[in-house]
DNA sequence: GCAGACTAGTTTGCACTACAAACTAGCATT
DNA sequence: AATGCTAGTTTGTAGTGCAAACTAGTCTGC
């Protein structure tokens, strides 16, 4: 047993509802916030904070603007997203298999 | 994407410290509270606290005794922990058919 | 033209959590 | 008897996730 595999994942990506968002805007591109409010479920104020929290750690890039005179917010995932994503779905790959087989 | 095969993630097992206690302990059988620390990597207080909140909810069965005069608490996986360990594995199977493909 | 409802988010407050430092209780050694 | 060791437990703290409440501005009905 390894237990830096399980111990070691990214908290970051772990958490469920930031794993939602990144992996919706890892395969759309960009999205505006609305859209991601549907599509994930998420309530405005949970999905808001997840936002800025993806934000400042660099993972998703965040663009204001506006469109028939309402604010709107538009987000897409950073490369630096891309990489954390992708080595999140690996150390997972890895628990799975540390997993009692089926 | 559907939303909840993410956001459905039992959080119990979720933890990454509870998801290794539980697989160390299913495919252990029965363990010492010792082993598992240092099998774990876990420090005793953050091992401990883990242990009541699994017991609490009946995922793991722990028993006290003493061996040469000292305290010594063994811990087993139970029926229900072993199910919610194997429904935690297919969640997390479904969510890896989410992530994009590599 | 302004009261009230709507839009698009943000902030606040709260309940919970993970974690290690500090503690407990008994045993062994000197 | 004082000190240290063993085997854990409790406490304190910093951090988290979440929705209710709030903000700032726009639109509608009257």
């Amino acid at each position: 047993m390894h237990p830096e595999a399980v111990l070691g994942l990214d908290r970051l990506v772990h958490e469920p509802a930031r794993l939602l968002i990144l992996t919706i805007l890892a395969s759309a591109g960009e999205v505006e916030f609305g859209f991601l409010e549907k599509m994930s479920g998420l309530s405005k104020g949970n999905l808001s904070s997840h936002m800025s929290k993806l934000e400042t750690v660099g993972l998703i890039g965040v663009k204001k603007s506006f469109r028939a005179k309402r604010p709107l917010t538009r987000l897409r995932i950073t490369a630096k997203g891309r990489k954390a994503l992708e080595n999140y779905r690996q150390q997972l790959a890895d628990v799975m298999n540390a997993l009692p087989k089926d």
